[in-house]
RNA sequence: GCGGGGGUCGCCUAGCCUGGUAGGGCGUGGGAUUGCUAAUCCCAUGUCCGUAAGGACCCGUGGGUUCGAAUCCCACUCCCCGCGCCA
């Protein structure tokens, strides 16, 4: 949600977003929804003014036992009136909400503009792709001989897109869950396990509505969705609080599954567990102060770097371009890792700056003091690590001429192994 | 799941029975006073509309009754206590 006060001074700060977007938006819809919504208001307070003098009037007779009944007449016909007016304010309030709700993020101007991937910014690259002197085998081969996956029966059992993690690759997920927490635990992050499963209240403040189309699984019966990520448990944490500006910045470890639905990615990543419906994820998130949040969001990239320095991962840092970035996000950086099987580098972390759109959405405000005004607060959110495909980089980039896999330094202490 | 108690403006609390402008304390900021500190006193301290003056709203949420609801009625929700069930 954005401050809206820019539909009506700065629309054309709003109308820019959304053709660097390519975002289709009644925005004119919106602007106006807002301006008869205001009218309302002022009409509304008007008739309540006048009913609350009425009123005060009658309390005031009726102690001295004077006659009210001509001023209940009065409230009568001003309640009536109230009640009409109400009626259509209702209305124009509901359309207002929904259309502000699905308006998307600024974006910030260090981001180019642009469709697709194409446009996308490569940054930096680290590390350099591993060469082999044999025949390598993608992921996919690797499970298969080393029985660390079932997909078959997954398919049986829930369908395309599951797994059954088995032997060592139940481990290794266990092994980078555990190492990310450490990781963050070491900086000072506190450490949340969330509900898996939150109300849509809480969803609408994490995300945009066409998303909860094509990503996020509903429970029949319920007001539970599973969530995409801990990001949304973790933003809707601290809904409808004023924090207290001396805690700030807040720096979460959110772990959890994580649900998708993949609607929009027939065909994409068929196969394998690159593109899956459940996966493990540690992902970090921080309530910042708006002026801060810039800084924050290198912050949060420098920490995702040093995460995949240590593991030995080859990657590559790519700015986001406005047609790809997300509805929520002001600016994305995604790091992806070298995936050897593929030969080419695939995402495996992404790493953005909300600024107060979340904040508005789900009412998380901060001041320095009690008597100050209270101000949004910025969201930052950044992957750490999902598990399945940080493995499936590992498995790819890691493997050895005999088709088993060397386990990164760093996580042979976790897993107890230096091979699988 | 059953029974009982509760949710009040950042925090704590009064008001609810008996409907008529939500009061007090703490914290925080400003001011006054005082060698300094402390203490004391005064003012401010939620959201929305409005350039402002001002106004409206706010007592867990949503309905209802009423001229008028924090207060009465209904439903839901969360917390606490007891019972039941349970990994």
């Amino acid at each position: 949600m954005l401050d809206p006060k820019l539909l009506r001074d700065n629309s054309d700060k709003i109308r820019k977003m959304l053709e660097a977007r390519a975002v289709e938006f009644p925005l004119d819809q919106l602007i106006k929804a807002d301006e008869e919504r205001r009218d309302l208001i002022i009409r509304t307070d008007e008739i309540r003014k006048k009913r609350n003098e009425i009123a005060l009037e009658i309390a005031r007779k009726k102690k001295g036992n004077v006659d009210v009944a001509k001023l209940i007449e009065q409230m009568q016909s001003a309640s009536d009136d109230l009640r009409k007016l109400e009626e259509t304010q209702v209305k124009t309030e509901d359309s207002y909400t929904k259309l502000s709700l699905s308006l998307p993020n600024l974006i910030h101007e260090s981001v180019p503009i642009g469709r697709g991937d194409n446009a996308n910014k490569e940054i930096k690259k680290w590390g350099k792709p591993p060469i082999f002197n044999f025949k390598i085998r993608d992921h996919i081969d690797l499970t298969q001989g080393l029985d660390l996956v079932d997909l078959e029966r997954a398919a049986k059992v829930a369908g395309a897109r599951f797994y059954y993690l088995k032997n060592m690759l139940v481990k290794l997920n266990q092994s980078l869950i555990q190492y990310a927490l450490d990781f963050l635990s070491d900086k000072n992050y506190t450490l949340v396990q969330t509900p898996y499963l939150i109300n849509r209240r809480s969803m609408e403040g994490a995300i945009i509505a066409e998303d909860f189309e094509d990503v996020i699984y509903k429970v029949e019966g319920e007001d539970l969705y599973l969530i995409g990520t801990s990001e949304h448990a973790v933003a809707s944490m601290h809904s409808n609080e004023i924090i207290d500006g001396k805690n700030l910045p807040l720096r979460y470890a959110g772990v959890s599954p994580c649900f998708r639905k993949e609607a929009g990615a027939h065909g994409r990543d068929q196969k394998g567990i690159f593109r899956v419906h459940q996966f493990d994820k540690v992902e970090q998130f921080v309530f910042s102060r708006p002026e801060e949040s810039w800084n924050e969001h290198e912050r949060l990239l420098s920490i995702v770097e040093e995460f995949y320095q240590k593991i030995e991962l080859p990657y590559r840092i790519m700015l986001l371009s406005s047609g790809d970035l997300g509805k929520v996000s002001a600016k994305t950086y995604d790091l992806d890792a070298w995936m050897a099987g593929q030969n080419s580098y695939r995402e495996i972390v992404s790493c953005s700056n909300c600024l107060d759109f979340q904040a508005r959405r789900l009412k998380i405000r901060f001041r320095e003091r009690t008597d100050e005004q209270t101000q949004y607060l910025h969201t930052l959110n950044s992957t750490l690590v999902a598990t399945t495909r940080t493995m499936v980089a590992i498995m790819e980039n890691f493997q050895t001429k005999d088709g088993h896999i060397a386990v990164p330094k760093v996580l042979q202490k976790y897993i107890g192994a230096s091979t699988i």
